[in-house]
DNA sequence: CCAAAAGTGTTGAAACTACACCCATGG
DNA sequence: CCATGGGTGTAGTTTCAACACTTTTGG
């Protein structure tokens, strides 16, 4: 006796340019054609939830291995005009944004995560919901450390929380708090990059990282 | 098009007898019945996740305006024989612990927490994230306060939390931290209780409770 | 007057914030 | 040699944990 209809979606971020991005797919088909999406679709059968949202999001953006976590379940009555519709939001971090070209279904693009285009359903309110934690879980566990590649410098690193939390962080309390944490491994290499001193690389020690959920800044 | 139920679960809690305790229900219908479950029921239609919950817990335990938030959603296939549901669980906190004497539907009765009885579908996994739950937040918000009548003495916050987190906490460091927070009202009564130095009660004050979420232990 | 719980301060350690200069590189 | 971003240390403040005795009451 089924009574509603149960999705599973995502809410994928990434950085890039300097700002925190958003992946969403524009809706081939009605209610809301044409309108901008969060990734995302019906939970099948013999499906588990987690399952049904990294599914679809490889199926909508071609993305998949990424960081996954439930987010909030959204269930008020008139979210979806067909019918009770109950989604289980997720939201993930990936490293780069190698967005499968010419997706098969659907249009994927990323978005400033701050200013979104107009959105379906209330993936607006998904949305909000989904920065909001991000912004938390940043302050007091390591997460923040998936939207990078597996080498970076620590300029980069610490760009990346300052893209996010929206404000600036002092260098040298920064270096020494996330070097105090144990958790990065000092490579010999160093990033060419500019034309000025280049920065030492990092790698993070796995061993530690799940067990680690101290306050970071 | 719906493809599975939705049902809203309560892990409600209270502390009584300096245990932490669970409130469930036992099964009337099958399956798994006489068994002891969470309260819980189907969503109906037109009716928001947190009102079913609020519903569910009032009609089958007669319990109503309890503090109620959103824990996870558990959608296993698998999880209830009868087909696919997916459960949005909640939790809640209440102060005493008046049930309504003979339910109609179902016998309700506390339990604690920590060893509850073999419980229905996969309640105990609902219980363990319950719990996990409200001893994280306990120590970095104020949700605690939720399980005590208005007024109170320090030394009961006091064995409030050392109940819910399993240890034993100082005495001077507690009063001094709890007191910093400004969050409660002296009142000129006293507890007159045993046979010994009646303690101070406190009130609290409701203006700065949402505001705040700094970290009590 | 005694048993039992309420109440009260200090000190050392650790963590946090603020702050300014030198270093290494490519052009 | 210079412009640019990488890299480093200290001092004052605040927060935390550990710790023992005095006070008030009922019996």
């Amino acid at each position: 006796m089924p009574n509603a209809s149960v999705t599973a979606d995502v809410v994928l971020f990434t950085v890039r340019r300097e700002a925190l991005q958003v992946l969403l797919v524009k809706r081939a088909a009605p209610p809301f054609r044409g309108c901008w999406a969060l990734p995302g679709g019906f939970v099948e059968e013999g499906e588990t939830l987690e399952a049904a949202a990294r599914r679809e999001l490889e199926e909508e953006t071609g993305v998949r291995d990424v960081y996954l976590e439930q987010l909030y379940t959204f269930g008020d009555p008139g979210r979806d005009p067909r019918g009770r519709t109950v989604t289980v939001a997720y939201y993930a971090l990936v490293r780069q944004a190698p967005l499968r070209a010419a997706s098969d279904a659907a249009e994927a693009a990323w978005f400033p995560a701050a200013r979104p285009p107009r959105l379906a359903f209330d993936h607006d309110a998904i949305l909000r919901t989904a920065l909001g934690r991000l912004r938390a879980k940043l302050s007091y566990t390591t997460v923040g450390f998936q939207l990078l590649p597996a080498k970076f410098t620590l300029p980069e690193l610490q760009g990346l929380y300052e893209t996010i939390l929206g404000r600036r962080l002092d260098k040298r309390n920064f270096r020494r708090k996330v070097l105090s944490l144990g958790l990065l491994e000092p490579r010999r290499e160093r990033r060419a990059g500019g034309a000025h001193r280049p920065a030492r690389l990092y790698s993070f020690r796995r061993r530690k990282m799940e067990i680690l959920d101290g306050q970071i800044v």
